[in-house]
DNA sequence: GTCTATACAGGGATAGAC
DNA sequence: GTCTATCCCTGTATAGAC
């Protein structure tokens, strides 16, 4: 579309510092991932970030947002073994990038001032994942002991509950938890 | 503890900062409860807070530490039912003080660099709470259908997930959630 | 459009006077 | 035990160079 070179090397600056603002939390934790420290890595001075993110909060609120899009959150119509084998895969996966997993829990608790960026990110996320989880578990069947929208509920709360306790103590297996309460809750046909 | 609250004045200076701590957070949310916002409220410097508590983090960690005194999370020898209805009351109290809340929430967070002052104290907690529900929910028969650690993993982190979403949407109903999930796992014995 | 330099207000923390 | 003064670091707004 744009024939300028210039341009093309904003959007590859922005993914730059995207990165290296996941990778710098992922090392050194969030308290310590200041606008100097990310601009650092990048080769940049402070102010060249604020440049192409307002404020250091709509820059976190990014990198979650372009996770977002690679995860690929969306409505697919699932069976419910196929919903649980992709739901315990993004689990898994985030085990392996404990910057994500910072990042977003604290600015869940952030996020909870209407004013913060990240606001309507959460309350939006939130209302598509339980959808989602409502979609591929609560309709097909009777199967489980909780009306969807409160199985929905419990997932997610899980879920994130369980991100939590995982950073204090990395040896919580939130994948295993999470199949063994799914479940518990919405028992597979067994094979048997 | 003794030693540093050993003259009257001191000891009620330290109850009036926590409990205006704890006030502030409430009113203004956490991100703008500094040192000098509540030192105001107290009506001293916020070297004076520092005097009392040696960072801005161990004061607030000193905050959830009073609390759970006063709330009591021992070890107490209860049916599943009375268990549950304690549970639950916590819950529906924490719906009251929203500055608990946010509080206990951001410290979690927080609190996952090891090098935290309240790194130890979410360690410790977290492993007493799991502790009292296996304790009650667990160990007195098998109606649960989880094993009893897990439940109590399970639990704790629902509870802790489920403060993440009220923060963002109020609306959430924290208390209704829970007794459904506990009913759930653990169904009480039918009256009928 | 991309970025540096500069300046500023606010935060928490420390040293030493009272 | 409390305050004042100071220090350093944070995020950010602005001006202007390229």
């Amino acid at each position: 579309m744009a024939t300028r070179g210039s341009y093309a090397k904003g959007v590859a600056r922005r993914e730059e510092i995207l990165e290296s603002a996941l990778d710098v939390i992922g090392r050194k934790g969030y308290q310590n991932a200041s606008l100097k420290e990310i601009a650092e890595v990048v080769g940049v001075t402070p102010a060249a970030l604020l440049h192409y993110f307002g404020s250091k909060e709509e820059l976190f609120t990014e990198v979650l947002r372009k996770r977002d899009e690679h995860d690929g959150l969306d409505p697919a119509r699932l069976s419910a073994d196929e919903a649980r084998t992709a739901f315990l895969d993004v689990i898994r996966h985030n085990t392996e990038v404990p910057g994500l997993v910072t990042l977003f829990s604290r600015l869940s608790v952030d996020a909870a001032d209407p004013e913060h960026p990240a606001h309507s990110y959460f309350l939006d996320r939130s209302a598509r994942l339980r959808e989602s989880i409502v979609d591929n578990f609560g309709a097909e069947d009777r199967r489980s002991t909780l009306d969807p929208d409160t199985l929905a509920r419990v997932i997610q709360a899980t879920s994130d509950g369980l991100q939590l306790q995982w950073m204090i103590d990395p040896t919580v297996d939130m994948p295993g938890i999470m199949a063994a309460l799914i479940d518990a809750l919405h028992p597979p046909t067994s094979p048997a």
